[in-house]
DNA sequence: TTGTAAGCGTTATCAC
DNA sequence: GTGATAACGCTTACAA
């Protein structure tokens, strides 16, 4: 049905070598040769078969991202700063979803048992234990983790420092005025470095200004979703004394916590100042406006893709890390 | 580096013939040779190469999600529900965007010159116009439409009845005493189907109201963010008399809108309603929360892969649509 | 039930 | 500069 280099080469009276030449944009090609077999390509309706070269080549031009979902926006709002970096670059992106599921992602990290089907995979899990520690760098695919600060030396990294997030965003409520400050992100069983991170960020902050972190103010979310923030923060407004500020780990955490505080009956910034981290769209149109600490996804989209793309050229690369900038953003939830 | 089939035969003392057979789990293998394979394939850690097995099989266990832009919420969710379903069948995704391009989706289209590299295609343009035209069922990988009601029966067609939505919408709004009511949505000089049946579904039910439209009050909307819902609504509240509802062709508008009603000074619902459409998890949090017309995504992905896994299986199906349920949701944002 | 060998459509290594 | 031809790793007739 489709043609082939073969078919090409005999309706243009030349060897396949020459179609690949000229296919592949090979120089030293005569123009008459280069012309004939053009037509043929015209006339054929021609198209390569990416497949085929693959075998060969062993390079695909397929990325493969891991998130834990893509529906969440900080996950979006990335996947589409990567696709578009990795279009620049000649590759196309595949996304795969971890959902929450350890077995899941330890399985990814394996290739998923089609481990030839891309060239690389960049990892972003929202929560990632131990699953790397049986990884061996040099037998697995190119890998480029995404988001943790300190995990894994072995890898290339693109980091956030999320202690220094945490303090800033922590420090912007201590310098509001606010005393008795919530959190809400801690993992409830797990020990993630995300979540450890932003809590010993939130602790160094209360330090410095001569607080003691409060237990009952610190609230657990198992996932970093809407519904956790709002359940947690109606919760959170039942101690008493109630808090005057809630920290959230996350930008979705916070749009929860901000509905909560409203159905409480309760004001957003006056009784209650709200933080997150992520600066995702929504939360400069919401309503109050939400203060953030913004992190510059452009550039870890765009650093990740194109270390991942030196990695599978030279897989011999020695680790690296990179931080990603970020930025407080005062808003209207925190007056 | 990494082992093949034929390694393991060696080391198996089998030929690639049973290796094969064990591998994609044929029958007719005696246990001793099973058992022999087994191991080899352990010893070796083996992975079968999935490029090779495309090679031969023409079949690559990957599928084509093209969206006008990822983080868009109701292409995310989509893309998530697209992914889960595919994976249930055994396939995985890619993602490409078409930014808003004409000329990149008449490319992915085409295959992106990449066409066998995917064994089927799922296409959600926010807009399309007939880019469709040149394609031919026949020659193309398979193919289905996501979203339009009509434009194509050559292709299987997974729709919206946009008509119906957007007359649910606006007879919700009139069914509130309101009597101004503007729309935003409408593209500025392209004709697309989805605005187009919406902007018809709108006028519809004023009509049914013994109402005129009001050019005035019909705001258009290049893309469907929340920045241009934003910048419509500013406009179309300095009209005098005012309007007083405000049906979004998207959710997102509808963000927009209510964030430029707040900051005129005004009240939703009170002074101003607003509707949207998508039913994104975002407007059932914001502040008021939004009234919308409810698309069954899940619905819409699931039937969209599995139509297009029997469609990859048997390419000659018939065309078919398939509507897709929506319901509306009153929610504070309407009163 | 298992082995042998012929492709799948490319690219790359030789020669010429 | 161009032409044969051998891989790439797998599936699948065809034989045995």
């Amino acid at each position: 049905m489709a043609a082939t280099l073969r078919d090409v080469a005999d309706r243009a009276q030349v060897s396949v070598r020459t179609v690949s030449n000229v296919v592949s944009g090979y120089e030293h090609v005569s123009d008459k040769m280069r012309q004939r077999v053009l037509r043929a390509i015209e006339e054929l309706g021609y198209i390569p078969n990416p497949v085929a070269r693959t075998l060969r080549t062993g390079k695909t031009g397929l990325l493969s991202l891991v998130v834990p979902e893509i529906d969440v926006p900080y996950f979006s709002q990335l996947a589409r700063e990567v696709i578009d970096a990795a279009a620049d670059l000649g590759f196309q992106v595949m996304i795969d979803q971890t959902g929450h599921d350890h077995e899941r992602e330890r399985q990814l990290l394996r290739g998923g048992g089609r481990r030839n089907l891309f060239d690389g995979m960049l990892f972003a899990p929202l929560a990632t234990g131990d699953e790397l520690r049986d990884v061996d760098p040099a037998r697995s695919s190119p890998l480029i983790l995404l988001g943790e600060h300190v995990f894994d030396r072995r890898f290339d990294h693109v980091a956030i420092d999320n202690v220094v997030a945490a303090h800033d965003a922590t420090t912007h409520l201590l310098d509001r005025g606010r005393t008795r400050i919530a959190a809400i992100g801690a993992q409830p069983k797990e020990r993630y470095a995300t979540p450890l991170q932003r809590t010993e960020g939130f602790r160094k902050a209360l330090d410095e200004h001569g607080l003691e972190p409060v237990n009952a103010l610190q609230a657990t979310a198992a996932h970093y979703g809407r519904a956790d923030g709002y359940a947690a923060t109606a919760s959170l407004l039942r101690e008493s004394p109630r808090p005057d500020a809630v920290f959230c780990y996350s930008d979705l955490l916070a749009m929860g916590a901000i509905r909560a505080v409203f159905d409480a009956g309760l004001r957003v910034p006056e009784d209650v100042a709200i933080i997150g981290i992520d600066d995702i769209e929504e939360g400069r149109y919401s309503r109050p406006s939400l203060s953030t600490v913004s992190l510059d996804t452009p550039f870890i989209a765009r650093t990740a893709v194109s270390r991942l793309a030196a990695r599978i050229e030279d897989p011999g690369l020695p680790a690296e890390e990179f931080v990603a900038p970020h930025k407080l953003l005062a808003r209207e939830s925190t007056g």
